[in-house]
DNA sequence: CATAACTGAGTTGTGCGCAATTTAATTTGG
DNA sequence: CCAAATTAAATTGCGCACAACTCAGTTATG
């Protein structure tokens, strides 16, 4: 019998893995952000919006899943940088509707060449990384299916 | 040809479902270390020193993955929870051990069940665990040594 | 129509992550 | 042996994440 320490073990655990990584791919992607000015949830922000401009507050925290504590400033950042506009709907004074600048919108164009780079550095081909996207995906939505299911 | 944005699109990104993952498990295991008074960082310094007690904060950086400004502040949290002690080497002054109390080596029995609940509501089985973690391990490695290959 | 319930943003406070800098201790080279 | 280089922690500053709370605007109900 091998000695086993009585507790869990760092390196078995997905979780730290999982953390590990995003942290790693996050750090990859912080000097090629910075050449846009950009940090790596101000980038994701602007993928949702590139995608459609006019988006609510809400409909940016339900994609990137990230409330409103963390949108608020993160946007407030964004209008400084000239990249968005803020601006209340008039038939629902409650919502904010985040839209692009043309500052914003010519952004996108340096951001093409991004996701091919990351993807070369992960060392996965086109169908593992497809095969992890899955996993990953499926993985969140059980996690959360299980989160709200368990608190009052 | 469906319509295609003119840029990258964010559910088509491992990156951003890498960091949807790792923060969905992140925050299915806060309200179980709310229970031990514990954050998730926390908990995975005290991993690494269950497995090994005396460690210095270098150790724990290469374990972890983290720097210490990340480290220092975090240790003296645990520190006045009294769940380690920290002391500097008698033979070399420049390092800090890290060691657990009493209490830091009692938390262990508490968190053994926890791995297993979030390994459950991953929905993944064991073989598909060990995969996840091999990919991912072999994902941040690549990505760690692309990053290293850049810079100067 | 009044008021209670709900909804969407924003604010506050805490704890990471990480770059950049500082300080002290040790090692190396001349 | 001493100055320069290296090393290990700690500190500072900024930007997330997220819980808890506030506030204004909207909807539902009696």
């Amino acid at each position: 019998m091998a000695e086993q320490p009585a507790g869990p073990v760092l390196d078995d655990q997905v979780c730290f893995a999982l953390y590990a990584a995003s942290r790693a791919v996050t750090a990859l992607y912080r000097p090629l952000l910075d050449d846009l000015g950009l940090t790596y949830p101000q980038y994701l922000v602007l993928l949702a919006l590139w995608e459609r401009d006019e988006l609510t507050v809400k409909d940016l925290g339900r994609a990137l899943q990230l409330d409103s504590g963390t949108l608020s400033p993160l946007l407030k950042r964004l209008e400084k940088l000239e990249l968005v506009r803020r601006e209340r709907r008039s038939d629902d004074e409650r919502s904010v509707l985040v839209t692009l600048t043309a500052k914003g919108d010519d952004l996108r164009a340096k951001a093409v060449p991004l996701p091919g780079l990351v993807g070369d550095a992960m060392g996965l081909d086109g169908a593992g990384l497809d095969e992890l996207r899955t996993t990953l995906r499926e993985l969140t939505d059980s996690v959360n299916a299980y989160r709200a299911a368990l608190p009052q």
